[in-house]
This record gives structure tokens, sequence and C-alpha cells, in this order.
DNA sequence: ATGAAAGCGCTAACAT
DNA sequence: ATGTTAGCGCTTTCAT
């Protein structure tokens, strides 16, 4: 039982494969009663096009095939920004490649060496921290790319960022406005762009508020939920240990979440927002980024570059909100 | 700037394309100069093999990509069970394909058929409550399939699914075991697989205890968190309401929980573990499977027939486990 | 409206 | 060890 060609809908339709080809293709220059008998013959033969042969020979090379490289696919937020990717292709036709990097350079590569070498039409990229010159060759052959999340150190592609820095000053301002002088930073692995901008961004707060900076208060590479609890119960040890916290992503809000009332109650914002985040006590204020908004957004982008747009590289932030729920007003002086 | 092909390596390498053929895919009968003069013309040419064009022409017709197709890839349980699928085909050098269907029949075979038009080698499905008989062309033409979290009704391929009616037998024995013997049911769409085998692990838990059921406890249905709270609200209202809730998912119990407390406490077992379904008031209580398992092990059972396994169609059903937590205990008479 | 010939990029099979 | 020929399934181009 193999799979039948167009020959063999041909042969059984009684036409060539050219006709076979057109009425299977929808395109003019078939008369409805042929189109009628090819049809029949598809019926019969179970025939499908082979789309991989036919955009090997198509005037216009593409495979309406998307590649779609995120750090880990089982996180919420990038299942969220994939699915998002996913109904845009499949609005238009496309359909979606996935890999996961989990921030290795080396698996990236592959990853996308696998990709192009299936002639994707374009890629949208979780950009890891290494290097990206690999993508020159693919992208002087016509592979369209767009980074979303963070950008690609020294590649020149639409991007699609949130507004990292400014989301976490706002929070942390928050924090200082309920009377916290003494703000811990809780980061995760500072080689990522986001970590490092939203740590900035805590600068930027304490800064503006005239609050000099306290190394001992600031933690980074805290890479799971263990070492986040870990690195408060340090901070809790210290001669004078901090009233609020500011946590840069969800696992080091949750892995913080059980220290945080005793022996003193702490504040605390997070950022990411995630399901559960309003039914915790205290419930949690968050700054929450929009994983939907921000795959449609490099799905479009990427699907206006694959339709020959040719512009100079567009960077687009989208905006980030503080969501103020209760937990950020705890502890300290204000209480 | 077009794709350089085996033709441009050749020229540049002053060979023939059959010796590049030859030398990129690592085949013998190269030596080891010509191979090193058409790596060479490789990297300055950034050559990179077309693998749709290959696949077209080789012996073994793999592409080496496979179709995964859920209902939901922004569901976190489907993301870790892609991830799941993700790493094994990339252990084994696959591609993925990844569809939603939003559990709509129509948009599941627009999926497939994008899939096996790609001559995809295989395809991981969470099949939809629609009819199958669409893949049985492809199937004989050579698409192997593997069904995961529920059977596809009339289909016979590999199937893996978890012990959903004796976890929900479990569940609601763990209830009467504490006393309770007006235990609800709240229940999603009946037409889904899963929910049936949950619904009827109520009832044989139930009849095993020697308890009537009283449809004025069962509600099917329940789409969305609000649509949870409705109905629990409504029990409550019943002359005679129930202590307990046995909840068939992570949605309907998380829509349920805020009306656990008050007027009366209820117990509650929920299908589903989530994240920080530990750290709520009360903690939960729940019957928990794995994603990832359900993902690695279609993934095996997959690639086995890939393979080439022809032997009758296997059936896997993973187990799931009762994860007491305390709020299975609370209400009823037991308090 | 239909078909024949050629060729997309690659490799199987058969030379040499 | 290397090259030549043919052809995978399809569509372009150019007939008719």
């Amino acid at each position: 039982m193999k799979r039948p060609t167009m020959k063999d809908v041909a042969r059984a339709a009684g036409v060539s494969p050219m006709t076979v080809s057109r009425a299977v293709s929808g395109e003019p220059g078939v008369s409805p009663d042929t189109a009628a008998r090819v049809e029949q013959a598809v019926r019969e033969l179970g025939y499908q096009r082979n789309d991989n042969a036919r955009s090997l020979r198509q005037k216009d090379p593409r495979t309406s095939t998307i590649g779609l490289v995120v750090d880990d696919l089982a996180n919420p937020f990038y299942a969220l920004m994939a699915r998002s990717v996913e109904d845009e292709a499949h609005r238009r036709g496309f359909l979606v490649l996935v890999g996961s990097t989990n921030d290795e350079p080396r698996r990236e590569r592959e990853v996308i060496a696998a990709f192009t070498a299936r002639q994707v039409d374009g890629l949208i990229l979780v950009p890891t921290n290494g290097g990206h010159g690999f993508l020159k060759q693919p992208m002087e052959a016509g592979t369209r790319v767009v980074c979303v999340d963070r950008p690609a150190k020294g590649l020149a592609v639409d991007t699609v960022t949130v507004d990292n820095r400014a989301g976490a000053e706002r929070a942390v301002s928050h924090l200082l406005g309920h009377g916290h002088t003494r703000i811990a930073y809780l980061g995760d692995r500072f080689d990522i762009w986001t970590q490092r901008e939203r740590h900035a961004g805590y600068l930027d707060a304490l800064a503006s508020h005239g609050i000099p900076e306290d190394p001992a208060l600031v933690r980074h590479e805290l890479r799971s939920q263990p070492h986040a609890a870990a690195a408060l119960a340090e901070l809790r040890a210290l001669p004078r240990p901090p009233t609020a916290l500011f946590t840069t992503n969800d696992l080091i809000t949750i892995g913080v979440m059980d220290g945080l009332g005793h022996p003193d109650p702490i504040a605390l914002v997070g950022f990411d927002d995630f399901p559960l985040a309003d039914r915790l006590s205290p419930p949690l204020s968050v700054v929450s980024q929009d994983p939907v908004a921000l795959g449609a957004t490099a799905a479009n982008l990427l699907f206006s570059r694959i339709d020959g747009d040719r512009s100079a590289p567009r960077s687009v932030v989208l905006l980030t909100r503080l969501i103020v729920r209760g937990s950020g007003a705890g502890g300290g002086r204000s209480r």
C-alpha cells in the first residue's frame, strides 16, 4: 500500500498528471467535468498531495512552515506563547515546528539547523545567551527571524519584549511607597537578559528614592524554588534583614512564599503573574506580562516579513501591569 | 542570495554533486582529501542540505518528523506532555510539528491533513470525540499513529491513558472513608472520554459502599471556573446539600475552591494535581497523573512503530496516585 | 482546456 | 574513490 501519487490519480481519471495538479490545487483551466472525474479518483485512491515535493518545485519557494524555538515548552509562559503563535499560523495556513533549547546555545543551534534544513520560512526565537552568527547565512538565503521575550545580542531582527525594567521599577517603587527601605532582590540567572533588565529596574527605583544599594540584599542565580527559599533564610539571618522582597520570576516567588510570614512578616512583589496568585495568603502583588500578546505580536511581525516586508528591523515593547493584591503592603514600618 | 545547492558546492570544490552528497551525509567512499575540500566549500558557501528534497529521493522514505496533536497546547498538562514528546523526538533526531484542536473534530482533521501532507512519519494524537476514518488511508500509506490521554473510538492503534476510573473510584472512596455519604460529582463535558471514565469511577465507589446514587448531586458540562462555582452554589441551596465534592479536573477544582468554607465546610478531592495545590487552604487532596510519563510512553510506542514494529496495537494504562493533603477530611459528619 | 518536456535538490543504482 | 544517469512527486513553461 504505497502512497498514491498524481500519476496514479491521472491514470485512474484518464487524464495527464498536469491536469490532476491543476485540479487538486484549484487552479483555473480545468473543465468542471474533468475536475469532477479527478476528484472522484482522488477520493477512491485516498490521494493527498505531497506538499514537500510541491514546495521543492514551486516558483514561490515557501514551505508554509515556521519554527518556534523557546527556552522550555513546558513552562506555562512559553506554552501560552506557543499556543498564540500556533493560532496565528493556523489562520494563515502555516504549520509550526517547535523546539526547546533549555537555554543551551548548543541545543539552540541544533534545533535551528534542523529547522532550516527543512526549509522553514521563518523562525520565532527566544534566544539563548550564545552567539547567533550561524543565523546569518540562513537569513541571507531567505529565512526570516523574529526574537521574542529577549533580544539576541548582535542580531538585527524584529524583537518583541516587555518593559522589564520599567515593570521592575514600578514594583520596587510600590514597596518603597509603603515605607520599605530594605528591599531585597531575588533573581534568576544573571546571564538572562530579562533578569538583568529587572535588576536594573530595581536599582532605578532605589536610586530615584535616594536609597543606597545594599549588596547584601541582592541575590542572583536562584534557579529553583529551594534555592529561593534558602536565599530568603539567609537574608532573614542578616543583622539587618530586609522588610520587603522583589522576586524576578514566578518560580522564585513561589519558592519564597513559605518563609514570608515568620518570624516577621515580609512584604513581596513578584515578577510574573500565575494562576492562584490571588488566592494565596497573602494574595500576591505581581507585575504581569501577557505571553499571548507576545506570541501574537511576534507572529504578526514574522508573517509580514514572510509576506515581503523588507523595512528596517523593528523593536516592539509591550507593557507590563502592576497588580496590587496585598502582599506588597505588609511588613516594614508601615504595619 | 539564493540558497546554495549541492551543485554549487560541487563546482566550488571541483567535484561532482554525488561526491558532495556522500561527503555531506558522511557516507563512505570519499577520500579524506576530497572530504576536506568539500567541507571547505560548504563552509564558504554556507551550504546546508535540503532535507525535504533528500527525503523525497531516499530509499527509506522517512522525513524524521512527527506530528503532535493535542486539545490545547496552552494547557499546562498538554504542555508538559508536549515537552516530553519533544525530548524523546530530539534524542532520536526527529522534529515535532504541533497543533491544537480545541477539541473540534473539524480542526483536528485540518491539522492532521496538513501534517500528513508534509509526510510526517507518525502522529501522537489526543483524539477529539469525532470520527477518525480519515486516518485510515494515511495509515495504510505508512503513517503511524498513537493515541494518548484518551482512545479514539473505532481506531485500532496504540493508546496510552491513565486509570481514570480507578483513580476516581479511589478519590471518592477516600471521601466515603471519612464518613461522607452525600458526595457531589462536578464534571466537565460528558462527551470527553476521560470524564465519562471518572464518572464511572464515582459510581463504582458509591456502589461498593452501598450508597445510592443521587442524581441531584451530579453536574456535568462544567466548562469553566465560573460554571463550577455556580454549580456549587446550586448544590449548597439543595434541601439536603452535599458534604463532599469530587471534581474531575483542575479548572473545576479551582473554580469551586472559594465556596468550600462557607457557610459549612465541604470536603473535596479533585482529579489532577496542579502547582500550589498544596499551599492553598485547605491543602487540596487530589488524584494526580503524570503528563511527562504519558508523553514519553506515547513517543516510545510511536518510535518503535516507526522503527518497524508491526505487532498488534497495545493499550498502556499508567497509574494515578491519590495525594492526601487534607481537603478530603473536612466537612461531613467526620468533623 | 489539456498535455509534453524539463527540472526543483537530492540520492539509488550502476558505471568506471 | 568518483562520476553518470535516472527519477522521487510535483509544477513551470511552452506547446497544442
